[in-house]
DNA sequence: CGTTTTTGACCTGCGC
DNA sequence: GCGCAGGTCAAAAACG
C-alpha cells in the first residue's frame, strides 16, 4: 500500500511540475512542490542570500472562478489585514493574519492563479504557535466540502490520507481490485486532487 | 458591543 | 534622490 501511494505520489509531483512548467516556463526544483517561479525576484535574491530562512509554503486550492472571496478554509482561523492589486495579476491580493492566537506570527497571502482564476494559491509565512481546530488536510475536514476541492499539498496530504482508516478501507480494496484484475481501467484510487491522469 | 472586513495612507526595500 | 511595488497600519464600516 505504501508503494502504491509513493508511486501516486511521485506521479502527481510530477503533474505538478509540469503544470508549473507550462505555465511559467522556468525550471522547478523537484524538491520544492508548488513553489511557483513567479515568487519575487527580488525576495527570491533576498532568501537566497539568507540560505537558512524557510521559503513559504504554497497550496494551491481549487474553487469556483467567480468566487472572490479568497477564503481558504484549512483549519486556522484568519483575519484579513489588507488587499492589494499587484503589477503581474489582475486579481487582488488579499493579506491573513492568524486570529488564533494574539501572538501568533503566522501569517499567508492569497492571491487567484494568473493563468487560472479557478484557482487560487495561499502562500503561507511563518509558523504558528499554537494548535490548529481541525486537520487542514484531512478529507473529513471543512476544507473537503462540495464547494472546496482540497488543497493540492501532495505529502501532507497523502500523509492525512494514509492515517484515515476510511481511505485505508478504499485504498487496500482498490489495491485487491487491481491484483485480481477486476478494474484495469481505473485505479481506484482518485485522490480527489482534480490531478488526474485525463 | 466586540470582532472582522474594507480600503486609502503610509512604510520599506530595491532598481535606476 | 526618486519612483515603483509589495507589505502593513488603522480608522471607518459592516457584521453577528
Amino acid at each position: 500500500m505504501l508503494e502504491v501511494m509513493k508511486i501516486k505520489c511521485t506521479n502527481l509531483e510530477s503533474h505538478l511540475q509540469e503544470i508549473n512548467k507550462v505555465e511559467h516556463k522556468e525550471i522547478i526544483s523537484s524538491n520544492q512542490i508548488g513553489l511557483l517561479p513567479n515568487f519575487d525576484t527580488s525576495k527570491r535574491a533576498r532568501l537566497e542570500h539568507f540560505p537558512t530562512a524557510k521559503k513559504p509554503l504554497q497550496v494551491f486550492v481549487k474553487t469556483h472562478p467567480n468566487d472572490e472571496s479568497l477564503m481558504v478554509k484549512d483549519g486556522y482561523q484568519w483575519r484579513k489585514y489588507g488587499q492589494k492589486v499587484t503589477k503581474d495579476n489582475a486579481s487582488p491580493r488579499a493579506y491573513f493574519r492568524c486570529s488564533m492566537a494574539p501572538s501568533c506570527p503566522a501569517k499567508k497571502k492569497v492571491q487567484k492563479s494568473l493563468h487560472d482564476k479557478s484557482i487560487i494559491v495561499a502562500t503561507y509565512d511563518g509558523e504558528h504557535n499554537h494548535g490548529v481546530s481541525n486537520d487542514p488536510f484531512k478529507p473529513s475536514s471543512s476544507a473537503l466540502n462540495d464547494s472546496s476541492i482540497p488543497n493540492i499539498k501532495i505529502e501532507e496530504y497523502a500523509s492525512s490520507l494514509i492515517k484515515d482508516p476510511d481511505f485505508t478501507a478504499v485504498l487496500a480494496n482498490a489495491v485487491a481490485k487491481t491484483i485480481t484484475g477486476q478494474e484495469h481501467k481505473r485505479l481506484g484510487l482518485n485522490l480527489n486532487l482534480n490531478l488526474s491522469e485525463e
